[in-house]
DNA sequence: GGCAATAGGCTTTTT
DNA sequence: GCCTATTGCC
């Protein structure tokens, strides 16, 4: 099916129809929630490839997910029938692509394999015990985060080292350039090298950059508003020759800063790139008046912002429901209530409603209570497929087949199954092969010259040695599904689990079985399957990429997955003070107003219905915490807000007195026979005190009541105490 | 070197 | 309160 230009004009509003017709120079298309933002994307493109009648190739599309691009190219090639490979996709997974074609001239060799978050820490924990810095003392996790950071601050491991003071810091910068030489020594990526090598290879080697550069003649950008600064460079390199860039976002949905997504590059888009023009969807064609009321009014309490005001022609729509319940169980029997309701109504079906939480440890109860009711549901995210222990065993030898040099992956598995060659061998072959300036894996094929090892674990290291070995020549002869599934079949991991008669183990071999099909799916769907090619996928696939959204269930989703999603009726859940928004952002009026646009992001997924919850008290770590209704449902223009009790509770009391009530008992704490000076502390978080003892700190969290009530307070010298208030003594600074 | 018991940490979100 | 990683004992 073909489509002609005026065919895909005839189909866009005023609104989207110049931001597809202006091709050239540098555009921003500021595209509200539910604008058609990906139409006019599909659209545009659709009209380049007509218009200019250039190749497929030449355009290249950034998208955030992969399953966006995977939407975007059978949309594209359903509009222009074409076959032709179409570059779409995230920044990750293309500039992947990119370079494994072209890593070459920077040593390292195109099998390379991606460490994700898991394999870095691992290696970050053997090269700290290396050094002798205890894993306890300075966190593995914390160090691979700061590292994360400043490599896609584009900051080197010298200029680091210039700026560092405290001891962590101090820590970092022993840590942070073996950790640089190391992942190079394995061949080996980690998430952000995809993004901030490209950059090295396109400085070093302009005439690479020109290939690139007069090769993409139109470039395309889907959520702008979550790119980081790495990721604006790339993009600023890619378009120099034609500067023919198209960057649709929404300042109010950008929801990634944590990961460094930096809003300054749509906010500034007009100072980055000068000439360009911008372009406004503000015509809503997704959800009720009622819904984008609520919407616009709690987006309006953010101040860094360019100012938007979403408008839309569909009818008023029903009121946005607040179920106030006592706890998350309640919680979810609401939900699974408010559900069952239409669906037996035969009003809606399971696919029209999504459950969306803050944080994935909220599923639990939701998932308790959708069991019980016998509806089906699929949980979005949480412990992801790849990343569970016996996929990543399997993946582990994978990745050692495909690129022997990966140590890290061989130090998983070397002695899993169980072979004998423990933690003692392998510091052995470990200490040699430094010494020699080889790999580990190699130096297992000379054990022989290796001193102090026992003739019989010489043996099972030549076993395993050989094992590997004969996969690595047969890896190019074989499919990588015949590799996979042979492999599993020879190390006896499946069997291992199969023999495991509890949930769990019978867990784990269906998980591998799940993963043996995935690989074979792999191998029918991809042109040319290779083992480094699977890697790739999986390393860069994420739960959100493989979510069947045509199976008839009830969706449940953190609201960071639900982005660029719709559905006709969402329910928002824990809206609690402390919980959404979280804790870590009360006392920073950044965070906070990305929690803000987190809620607009929630609340702009519906098309019909919301209804939002607020528990009472709620289980979330290890106490039952008494909360408050979040902030942010004040905000919520009061004319679309209805306020519904749970049953269980006394609809007596009024709403507002019950409110201040909760208010009172939560924060003012203490009972009359305490000190005077206490009576004027307000404890609660982000309040600064005084402890005679430890000095000046800010109060983090408060949980417990009465006389059980504890302040967890964070001092001067990053510290963190826990104190029963009733015993505390606190001056407020 | 292997296994069971225990300690610790974690819960904000993910390419 | 649960899951994992490490510890200590065999």
């Amino acid at each position: 099916m073909r489509s002609r230009i005026q065919d895909i004009l005839k189909e866009l509003n005023e609104e989207q129809r110049p931001a597809v017709e202006t091709t050239e120079g540098p555009i921003l298309v500021l595209a509200g929630a539910g604008s058609g933002k990906t139409r006019v994307l599909t659209y545009r493109m659709a009209y380049i490839l007509r218009k200019k009648k250039i190749a497929p190739w030449e355009i290249l599309v950034m998208t955030f997910t992969n399953k966006a691009a995977g939407e975007m190219k059978e949309r594209i090639q359903s509009l222009v029938g074409n076959d032709n490979p179409l570059w779409v996709g995230t920044f990750h997974s293309t500039f992947a692509k990119i370079l494994r074609r072209e890593i070459g001239v920077l040593g390292y060799s195109s099998d390379f394999v991606i460490y994700d978050t898991n394999d870095q820490e691992r290696m970050l924990k053997f090269i700290m015990g290396e050094m002798n810095i205890s894993p306890k003392e300075y966190s593995p996790k914390s160090i691979r985060s700061v590292i994360s950071i400043t490599k896609n601050r584009l900051i080197s491991p010298e200029n680091y080292a210039s700026t560092a003071k405290s001891p962590f810091e101090k820590v970092v910068t022993r840590i942070f350039p073996v950790y640089e030489n190391r992942l190079r020594f394995y061949n080996a990526l980690d998430f952000d090298d995809l993004i901030t090598v490209p950059i090295k290879l396109f400085t070093m080697y302009p005439d690479i950059l020109l290939k690139y550069q007069s090769r993409f003649k139109y470039i395309l950008v889907d959520e702008y508003q979550d790119t980081n600064r790495a990721q604006y460079l790339l993009l600023y390199h890619l378009s120099k020759e034609h500067r023919n860039i198209c960057v649709v976002g929404d300042d109010d949905q950008s929801i990634y800063r944590w990961r460094g997504a930096d809003i300054r590059n749509i906010l500034e888009f007009e100072n980055d790139f000068p000439d360009s023009q911008v372009f406004r969807l503000e015509q809503n064609y997704r959800s009720t008046q009622t819904i984008l009321k609520a919407a616009n009014s709690v987006i309006e309490k953010n101040v860094g912002r360019k100012g938007k005001s979403l408008w839309s022609a569909r009818e008023l729509g029903e009121k946005i429901d607040l179920l106030e319940v006592v706890d998350e169980r309640e919680e979810a029997q609401k939900v699974v209530e408010k559900i069952k309701v239409e669906v037996f109504k035969g009003k809606r079906t399971f696919r029209e409603f999504a459950v969306l939480y803050r944080t994935n440890a909220q599923s639990r109860s939701l998932e308790d209570g959708l069991r019980k009711s016998g509806m089906s549901y699929v949980i979005v995210g949480g412990v992801r497929f790849y990343e569970r222990k016996e996929i990543k065993d399997v993946l582990a030898y994978l990745k050692l087949i495909a690129n022997p040099k990966d140590s890290i992956s061989l130090k998983r598995i070397v002695n899993f199954p169980l072979r004998g060659i423990g933690d003692g061998t392998l510091r052995k072959i470990d200490a040699w092969a430094e010494s020699i300036g080889m790999h580990m894996f190699e130096t297992m094929g000379r054990i022989d010259e290796i001193p102090d090892i026992t003739s019989r674990i010489k043996t099972s290291v030549r076993d395993f040695y050989g094992l590997i070995q004969k996969y690595i020549d047969l890896k190019d002869q074989i499919s990588p599904n015949e590799l996979a599934h042979t492999i599993v079949d020879e190390t006896g991991l499946l069997t291992m689990y199969k023999g495991d008669t509890s949930p769990e183990g019978q867990g784990r071999a269906e998980n591998i079985r799940e993963f043996l099909a995935a690989v074979s799916e792999y191998a029918v769907s991809t042109d040319s399957p290779s083992l480094s090619g699977f890697l790739e996928e999986v390393s860069l696939i994420t739960d959100i990429d493989t979510w069947n959204d045509k199976s008839n269930a009830i969706t449940l989703m953190t609201l960071h997955c639900a982005k660029g999603l719709e559905f006709p009726v969402v329910f928002i859940t824990g809206l609690e003070d402390g919980l959404f928004p979280v804790l870590r952002s009360l006392d920073e009026p950044e965070a906070l107003e990305e929690e803000r646009r987190l809620f607009y992001v929630g609340l702009t997924r519906a098309k019909e219905k919301i209804y939002l919850s607020c528990a009472e008290r709620r289980r979330l770590f290890y106490d039952s915490n008494f909360r408050l209704p979040s902030r942010f449902l004040d905000e919520i223009d009061s004319t679309v807000l209805r306020r519904t009790k749970a049953s269980s509770r006394n609809a007596a009391i009024s709403m507002h007195a019950d409110v201040q009530n909760r208010k009172k008992e939560a924060y003012d704490s203490h009972p009359d026979y305490e000190d005077f000076s206490q009576e004027k502390i307000q404890y609660r978080p982000g309040v600064c005190v005084n402890h005679e003892k430890y000095g000046k700190g800010r109060i983090v969290r408060v949980e417990g009541e009465g006389q059980k009530k504890k302040v967890i307070v964070r001092f001067e010298d990053g510290a963190e105490k826990k104190f029963l208030l009733q015993y505390a003594r606190f001056a407020q600074l």
